[in-house]
DNA sequence: ATTTAGCACTCTACATCTGCGAGTGCTATT
DNA sequence: AATAGCACTCGCAGATGTAGAGTGCTAAAT
């Protein structure tokens, strides 16, 4: 739905939000004649306020209160957001350096990352790394742990490693695992893990291979190896959210961590923000991971050397600084490709 | 500091202990009297009461509210607790299928683990994993992951495994890797990781070494992959502290949170609870993490198969019920020590 | 036709007050 | 030593009162 609005009733939606945003209290008319050093009287801000009610961009939580933005309104506001504060310097060199800090690898970036996007937002940090599964096959290996026991490793080009401890029904001399890693190695080779798995599963019911003991054994293995393991998910400084005074409340503190301690559930609502490109923003009830909580979500993807994706974002409540908030995001999710595609 | 009580004190401390841990409210004397069908009266238990308050036993609140039991006075009932409550068949039950039902290897168990004392105690479950350096080492591995890069894969005894991506000076083919890691694996057979990386170390200095360019090559490599990456601390069934009435403040949990999300801090304050064996019980102050919140720790070691340790437990607050929560503390221990040795 | 000033009205947050009841400590009694 | 009785204390919850913020309407001003 489109908002049309005059140049003055924006002005003054704009002044109430961004004190809202500031406060975390209803702002009046007055307040807002007299903070923002405004050309007309508060009489006027009454009115057109009014008008805001009715077109359902502000409510009023009670009479004698200010008023408060709707959802509506912060996604007008967002949409309309021209001025987007530029992420400062400081704030560059500071991501920077937290993501450069972090031990090698994929996973150390990412989880740096996600505090980085906490301490500078105030807000929740929230990564997802790219899924496994998408991922280009490397390499199997397997090592032979105590008797009947294999460990079957998984590496990806990425340089992700996945293993897997497996029961074999018999005991596997090392040998052997070697002709049957190469033989798997062979077979995968340049697929993606979740076409390997593919492969496998067909190659496991093809003619020739049915009857070729080893090769059905090594197959079974793998096929094990390749089922994907838990997708990771980093939430960091859950804490912060503590401070925000929305949330003093311990009903729907406990709901919020309820929600974010299910991350299996969480990672699946967010699959759907992975599907464009850009910096995405979820007001409200439009957030995929908990509904009704009065939380944004601001997320945006970043690549790894070979493409695959990951998620990058904040979550904060509703009333969230999204004017300094949005360029951080958008900027730690270059940061974070870039700094993939070098290793 | 040894408490001497008379029988009848001891079974009025008890019953406000168990009052207490039950409605989380100051108990009364006449509570007392009448809830436990005591032999005497309320002004009996009063005078009883007085004397427990001047031994540092209980405190009130306030002059007209019943009386709540110290830290003192919680130590001593767990000390002096005969009736442990044994642990019912259905919580048996329920923690094997969980911990069964876990995706196989160490970290699933764990995991469940963790989670499946939350549940059961309804306080928050923590698990420390066994430390990877005091593990024995199996095996190494390297991949090449584009020029310049090789994958460190370093495999326990245990199954475990920890990779790094190493940089290095100049690009290394396949079959060099090879070599080295031949060399490595025999140079590290037997050893616990961490005498691994001493003997590294030791031989990165050696003068038969130094002049052989492949072999300090291989050493170089593998120091870095035998460095202990972060140690892995579980933490579940964090919103489930929200239910304790004593957490509601908001500025009290801010803390309690900030606290747990510093694993590697508490990784450290949690080694002292390694030292000995059985069910360790930390009240109040005394516990190692977040002095000062009020809250308690319970805590058991278990150990893997080849005698590394790990530590799991239970946290919530000083007024916890010590008698069912130490009973399943320790049966868990035993249980993922068993599950453990058939690994 | 807007904009503004003025004013009556509404509603909440905060403070003050009050009675109730739970709980205590002391004392006299058994 | 244990108990019953009693006066006393004190917090809590509900009631009452008040100040102030904010609104909506109307009439005047631009």
């Amino acid at each position: 739905m489109v908002v049309e609005l005059s140049a003055r009733s924006r002005q003054i939606l704009e002044a109430i939000i961004e004190d809202y945003i500031a406060t975390a209290e209803p702002v009046g008319s007055s307040a807002v004649a007299r903070r923002h050093a405004m050309t007309f009287s508060s009489a006027t801000v009454r009115n057109v306020m009014a008008n805001l009610e009715e077109m359902g961009l502000l409510t009023s939580p009670h009479t004698s209160a200010g008023r408060v933005p709707t959802e509506k309104a912060y996604r007008f506001y967002v949409d309309s957001l021209v001025g987007l504060r530029k992420i400062t310097r400081e704030e560059k060199r500071l991501l920077i350096q937290r993501c450069r800090q972090s031990g090698a690898g994929l996973p150390g970036i990412l989880k740096e990352a996600g505090r980085a996007l906490s301490s500078l937002s105030n807000y929740m940090g929230i990564v997802v790394a790219p899924s496994f599964t998408s991922d280009i096959f490397r390499q199997i290996e397997f090592i032979r742990i105590g008797t009947r026991k294999v460990l079957a490793i998984l590496v990806s080009s990425n340089g992700l490693v996945q293993n897997r401890l497996v029961d074999t029904s018999d005991d596997i001399p090392e040998h052997e695992l070697l002709v049957m890693s190469n033989y798997l190695n062979d077979l995968m080779q340049g697929l993606t893990i979740s076409q390997a798995r593919d492969r496998i599963l067909a190659e496991l019911n093809s003619e020739k291979v049915r009857f070729d003991r080893m090769m059905s054994r090594a197959l079974q293995i793998s096929e094990q190896a390749v089922t994907t393991g838990e997708e990771e998910i980093f939430l960091e400084g859950q804490a912060r959210i503590l401070d925000q005074p929305e949330f003093s409340d311990a009903a729907r503190m406990k709901e919020i961590f309820q929600t974010f301690e299910q991350k299996g559930r969480m990672l699946h609502l967010l699959s759907r923000c992975m599907n464009a490109d850009g910096v995405q923003i979820y007001i409200g009830s439009e957030t995929p991971v908990s509904h009704s909580a009065g939380m944004s979500l601001i997320t945006s993807r970043f690549t790894t050397s070979n493409n695959t994706i990951g998620l990058l974002g904040v979550i904060g409540p509703t009333r969230m600084g999204y004017s300094s908030v949005i360029p951080i995001v958008d900027y730690t999710s270059r940061l974070v490709s870039r700094l993939l595609s070098e290793i």
